[in-house]
DNA sequence: GAATCCCCTTACCGATTGGTAGGGACGTTG
DNA sequence: CAACGTCCCTACCAATCGGTAAGGGGATTC
């Protein structure tokens, strides 16, 4: 559903990878449409007659990530339990695929941006998603007595510590450099299922 | 040391602060000198007098902003343990004061651009503060045998839980509605030291 | 073969961007 | 009083912003 229906890569889909790739590396403000165009060899014109204006542009790159989201539960094998699909869910989002970083660079530019474009744009993609990360860690054991308010919170924080990671990895290579930084990154997998699951485990406080 | 040294807010210490307020709301590329300016009743010119670029403006907010995180150590009452001193940072940092909300906001945001515009900007600015985090992790009883690597990555791993609370919450207001985004953020700092506290208690992992 | 539609072009628009040049008001110093 | 430095102004600059208008080439359709 979220891979492509026509045959060859559209001049159209091409237009929302590459605006994909430049919104996650500069931001909405950062990137222009003809800059957009221009590493697709087109006119910013081209991308206005697909496209009609740049916030509906920026819009469908969210609506794909959004869908690429949903996606990922799916992806999880339906028998285990819901402890270790949550440790899965975690563990899958910071596969540090490019496609996987520039996702989390969306997203955190987009709750960092939409506050000030006033318009509800990705938000209301992220709801589903949040909303179903909320129900798999009320059906952990331990956790179903849990309030609302709790369990959003323990998402909020385990989904900050997986998307800060993802952004992160150039600041950090620039401050410890390459060596240090490719180190931290291949712990980081295990020291993530590390912590969930002892988060899990804990339950929720007082 | 991080403090003014003037006697009253002069003009160039209000250009620094409302640029901090914009910088932190919009991004680097979302404010322009003349709406910081005007916003102050100024012109641009009367930025650029002080500043000379809007590159060496941002600069020093972040300057400042490293600044008062050094100062955040400093705040702690110095005799705790340290599993306890870690506990207290982390809480402090979240304190919903507007203006630690915009420092965490600043900060995210410069890691996603900074990496954009090429310079290191803040990064070494945050190197000695990471740098003491990560101490501070490693005086906690049973973390001293872990590696650098694993260290950092629990550190970074707890800066994004922080973080993301700080800066999500217009978005989750958006999503949930008022009271429900209230709720959870009258428990976050519960459940932020309940997480900490069993994350430091289960010690690095295998 | 004419009409139509799709895709993309050149040409242009007003507004805004960061930055330069130069000057005026004001206080301090000689 | 003259000179000077600080602070901020108006005026202006080329470049770029998102977006509109109009048209052309090529394939499809009647």
């Amino acid at each position: 559903m979220a891979t492509a229906f026509k045959p060859s890569a559209s001049t159209r889909d091409r237009m929302i990878e590459k605006a994909r790739a430049l919104f996650a590396e500069r931001g909405f403000y950062g990137v222009s449409i003809a800059q957009i165009a221009a590493e697709l060899g087109l006119t910013k014109q081209a991308l206005l007659h697909h496209f009609g204006t740049k916030e509906r542009l920026y819009g469908l790159v969210l609506e794909q990530i959004a869908g690429a989201l949903a996606d990922l539960k799916a992806e999880l094998e339906p028998g285990t339990d819901p402890a270790q699909r949550l440790q899965d869910w975690f563990v899958a989002m910071i596969s540090d695929t490019p496609l996987r970083i520039e996702r989390s660079r969306l997203l955190m530019r987009e709750i960092l941006d939409n506050q000030v474009r006033a318009e509800r744009a990705g938000s209301w993609y992220l709801k589903p998603f949040l909303d179903e990360l909320v129900g798999m860690l009320r059906d952990v054991p331990g956790w179903s007595g849990a309030t609302d308010a709790q369990l959003r919170a323990t998402i909020v924080q385990l989904l900050g510590a997986v998307n800060y990671h993802a952004v992160s990895g150039p600041t950090f290579r620039g401050i410890f450099g390459t060596e240090a930084a490719q180190a931290m990154n291949d712990i980081f997998a295990a020291q993530l299922r590390h912590m969930v699951r002892v988060v899990l485990e804990a339950g929720p406080g007082a």
